[in-house]
DNA sequence: ATGTCGATTGACTAATCAGTCTGTTATGAG
DNA sequence: CTCATAACAGACTGATTAGTCAATCGACAT
């Protein structure tokens, strides 16, 4: 009984996603997208009222899609610095995994189709390491710094990282890139006191 | 003589620039471009072949621009660390200065409007940089890692550094928030193990 | 059988856009 | 002044696009 696709709706969103990332949204007709989803220009427009709706939920979908794979992995009661971990390399393995959602994230994360509502709102399945980030300075284990800023440089440079692997280098390698960068992270570009690190 | 713009090559881009950042590549009509330019729409492709070698040619003068005044500001003999740090500094300010050029490298950096080619040759104008953290690995200031990995954790921390400054707070404490920027860059997002930072 | 209703279709349209074409003006050399 | 060449203008076109709409299908109830 089932089809390829019994959710025709669904197949429309993964050759969005497809076609996004490849040729941009204003670079995709939405003739292309039913084509390729094997279904009518009608039917599109029978679950997405307009193109931009279709984007939007998209966005919300993915967004949604990884704060929910941070969040599993997040043991509520690890110490920060593991919960941190945790989410990191939660992160570059989703990414790693969902190589096309990543990108698509990426690509509309600054880009004038996402109204800043819906960026709102795609951000808030976040807000819970915005919370570990507090923790952590309420312990003492973080700088004392706007959590802000921390969560920002966090998510920059796991993103940075995650970009990296999926660029370059797609070997093993990538394990030994995860566990160095964490700990760039963590603990700075900055070489301890003691001179160069001799471990290793 | 001179009108309002004896270069009508640069008013065509600075309204691309404008036009691009808020309503993007393919929402932008040519027509729009020359209009609010003040030329004709023959007047455009008579500068630029295509639409594309427009938005070509917009990204790389951004890259460049930004390349030259970061050049400038790292003195050759300074130690890794101010050289760095001057880079840094350099970068958020010239943001600061040119928050639509920021908007349109952030954009853009992610769109697959840019081809790799132009991307790379836009990479170029930052090399000086991962020499510099070259450097510095070799004097031990900074962690034995691939340059890469430093170099892409760099201009990630740095670029969601501004982008948290345009965003957000306009005030003063944009100074002190760049300098605890940095210092998180440097030192890492670690409390030194002698417990929170008694320092300030 | 008959009726209902959402899912599905794809031809169609009004609008829009990148790029062209033909001509006009400005400049400047000889 | 004359001629050549480049800058500039803007109406025009062929191609494309988002979204519509009237018709059909299929499942399920009465």
């Amino acid at each position: 009984m089932d089809g390829p696709y019994t959710d025709k709706r669904q197949a429309i969103l993964d050759a969005a996603l497809d076609l996004f990332c490849e040729r941009g949204f204003h670079g995709t007709p939405t003739s292309m997208i039913s084509r390729q989803a094997g279904v009518a220009t009608g039917t599109l427009f029978h679950y997405f009222r307009t193109k931009e709706t279709l984007i939007e939920t998209l966005y919300l979908d993915i967004k949604g899609e990884l704060g929910n794979a941070l969040c599993a992995h997040a043991g509520t009661q690890d110490p920060v610095r593991e919960q941190i971990r945790c989410i990191f390399a939660g992160y570059v393995r989703w990414g790693e995994e969902n190589p096309r959602k990543f990108r698509f994230m990426e690509q509309f994360y600054n880009a004038p189709q996402i109204s800043p509502h819906t960026h709102e709102e795609g951000m808030s399945r976040f807000a819970f390491i915005r919370d570990i980030v507090r923790q952590g300075i309420d312990e003492g284990v973080l700088k004392p710094c706007p959590p802000g800023l921390q969560f920002a440089l966090f998510g920059a440079s796991s993103s940075a990282v995650l970009r990296l692997i999926l660029s370059g280098s797609g070997g093993e390698e990538a394990d030994a890139l995860i566990d160095q960068a964490f700990d760039l992270i963590w603990d700075g570009i900055a070489a301890p006191a003691a001179g160069p690190t001799p471990s290793r």
